[in-house]
RNA sequence: CGCGGGAUGGAGCAGCCUGGUAGCUCGUCGGGCUCAUAACCCGAAGGUCGCAGGUUCGAAUCCUGCUCCCGCAACCA
């Protein structure tokens, strides 16, 4: 196969509140698969993502808690970074929008928008609080509805009619920060990015994803940049964040959302900086044809990585557009939307140090919110990971690593191994690989987790069809066979389970590290099993303790967790 | 009438583009096996595919209308 490299991010985290797993599915599992399979496969990749640390929701949140800005992000960055770490999200790097090489980058783009004229001034009216000396972006007003006549309409959208609200015309205002109703209409000038001005190339560039992208997501941008592209303010008054830099803009930085993108540029370049590396971020990376860039999100952002951040790439020219958008629905909590204000959430670190990383990345990923929203389950949880993960698949490796252990103790004889290669089962399970790699290929993480369920279910019937126990009565040489190539079946599910479950997998490959090298694991994946021969050609000696691999979620636990939300309502 | 997605046996989902006896995992029920984590294997029951029309010899699939759920837009991120 011909090597590429893929440059894969996932969206950045708001280090403003605790990762669920809403965030954890949809993003950062998905394009982790994503990012080991592409290399598995043998190409080069990079995997980054980073802390979003600027915006209002941060500054109040911040301030409510009494911390200063930056150490209130500093401390959801290493939180968020340590829960990746649990769940085995493997980033090559995992920067911060607030460091000093990240400004740097981001200026250099303003600059280069603002000198090809995508970025100009506008006045427009805004609200302000006079008591507390803050501009009220729209949900933080209430007033009186001017269509309905409702007393607590949002200054972006009445709750009761439905209106969206244009908050200057609001009456009876009121600051949702101080409470106050000192609230004056003021002229403010900010900086606008001119998408409208890249309206045709930006279509054109569109029609060529008709095919390729997601029905959640093309059909979407295509009615949404129809018309026109508009126009968007990236400039706020407010104390926190990225210096507009550009004269006489005192008190202004840039809005969260034209930083928070360029953090994946900024990231990559610190990474191959700090690694030392002769590649440069743009040349090799981000302005390469020959590199296939994947956006992992939600489906709440898919405005900003299909149509904001690609036009702002190809406008500047400093980088190219997304090849791929593979934006995953939502995940909801026992049927209803994860909500920290309510209650309604699961600590994901919590859970991971309770339940382990193979029992939660095995049931988020077989969950996967890929069409359309799906709902995690405490009780699904155990049922699929007893029933699916540790009756099916570890109860396999439990039972043929036993066995083995417990009849050829000196070791198996390499004769055993010889045959399954150009056996009937050995064409099954090279087809099956090569099916699970084309899905992987096509984003299908979920439909990739089944497969890899499907070729254990194989092994599992092998077994049971060949019978071992009773083989061993009339011939231990063909019980041996069995064994031996039952053996081999669990070998290879150690390879093809390392983007799922990389703990799972280096457990069993453990037991086969004397023999197997890191090439043949690669030969393995792509579906060539003729390796095995090579692998197998002077027999294999289980030394390592078999122990079972998948340890069953007790029924206790789940009560637990059932409880625990129960409280919370 | 803003835009997009979804609604399929008890649960979670696939199928829809390219109409032709409704499929997968789990759960339930019956049988078998015993190497293994009371595991595994075989078989059965269970759905008029959100509602109402239409096109067609034939519709889960195509078209129209409706209901409900989710997301998006705005100076929320």
């Amino acid at each position: 196969m011909e090597k590429k490299k893929f440059l894969i991010t996932a969206a950045l985290p708001y280090a403003n509140g605790p990762i669920h797993f809403g965030h954890m599915a949809g993003a950062y599992l998905a394009s982790d698969v994503y990012n080991r399979h592409r290399k598995l496969q043998g190409h080069k990749t990079l995997f980054i993502s980073g802390s979003d640390e600027h915006g209002v929701a941060i500054m109040l949140n911040a301030k409510k808690v009494g911390e200063d800005y930056q150490e209130y992000v500093n401390k959801w960055h290493k939180e968020h970074g340590d829960l990746f770490k649990d769940f085995g999200v493997d980033f090559d790097f995992f920067g911060q929008t607030s460091a000093e090489y990240h400004k740097e980058e981001v200026i250099k783009w303003f600059k280069n928008l603002h000198e090809k004229g995508y970025i100009e001034p506008k006045d427009s009216q805004q609200l302000y609080c006079n008591d507390c000396h803050n501009h009220l972006p729209d949900r933080f007003v209430e007033g009186t509805c001017y269509k309905c006549d409702y007393e607590h309409a949002r200054g972006d959208e009445c709750p009761n009619c439905g209106e969206f609200i244009d908050p200057v015309k609001l009456t009876k205002t009121e600051c949702k920060i101080c409470g106050s109703n000192n609230i004056s209409e003021v002229t403010v000038t900010q900086y606008y990015i001119c998408l409208s001005k890249y309206h045709t190339e930006y279509r054109k560039w569109l029609g060529t994803k008709s095919d390729t992208w997601r029905k959640t997501v093309y059909p979407y941008v295509d009615s949404l940049t129809k018309e026109n592209l508009h126009d968007r303010a990236i400039t706020r008054d407010i104390d926190w964040g990225i210096d507009v830099p550009l004269p006489n803009t005192e008190g202004k930085k840039l809005y969260v959302w034209f930083d928070a993108p360029i953090g994946y540029v900024s990231n990559t370049k610190k990474f191959l900086e700090d690694t030392g590396s002769k590649e440069d971020y743009l040349k090799d990376w981000w302005n390469n044809d020959d590199v296939e860039l994947t956006h992992f999100i939600g489906k709440d952002n898919i405005i900003f990585h299909t149509v904001i951040f690609p036009t702002m790439s190809m406008a500047s020219g400093i980088c190219k557009p997304a090849d791929q958008v593979p934006a995953n629905q939502f995940l909801n909590l026992e049927g209803k939307q994860f909500s920290k204000s309510t209650g309604h959430y699961v600590d994901a670190a919590k859970a991971v140090s309770k339940f382990g990383q193979n029992a939660l990345r095995y049931y988020l990923l077989s969950i996967l919110p890929e069409q359309t929203d799906s709902s995690f389950s405490w009780e699904q949880l155990q049922a699929k990971v007893n029933n699916e993960l540790a009756n099916n698949i570890g109860n396999f490796l439990n039972r043929c690593l036993k066995f083995t252990q417990k009849n050829w103790s000196e070791g198996m004889p390499a004769e055993y191994y010889k045959g399954f290669t150009g056996s009937e089962a050995a064409v099954k399970l090279s087809a099956d690989i090569k099916e699970l790699n084309e899905l992987i290929d096509g984003y299908s993480v979920k439909k990739g987790i089944e497969k890899v369920m499907f070729i254990g279910q194989s092994a599992n019937n092998f077994f049971s069809d060949n019978a071992p126990w009773a083989q061993i009565k009339v011939d231990k040489d063909l019980a041996g066979q069995t064994l031996a190539y039952s053996s081999i079946y669990a070998m290879c599910l150690g390879v093809i389970m390392k983007p799922f479950l990389p703990e799972l997998s280096a457990s069993i490959l453990n037991h086969y590290k004397d023999i197997l090298s890191e090439e043949q694991q690669m030969k393995i994946y792509s579906g060539d099993i003729s390796v095995i021969d090579d692998v197998f050609k002077n027999g294999h000696h289980l030394t390592e303790e078999v122990v079972a691999l998948v340890p069953k979620i007790d029924k206790e636990l789940i009560e637990e967790e059932l409880a625990e939300l129960e409280a919370k309502k």
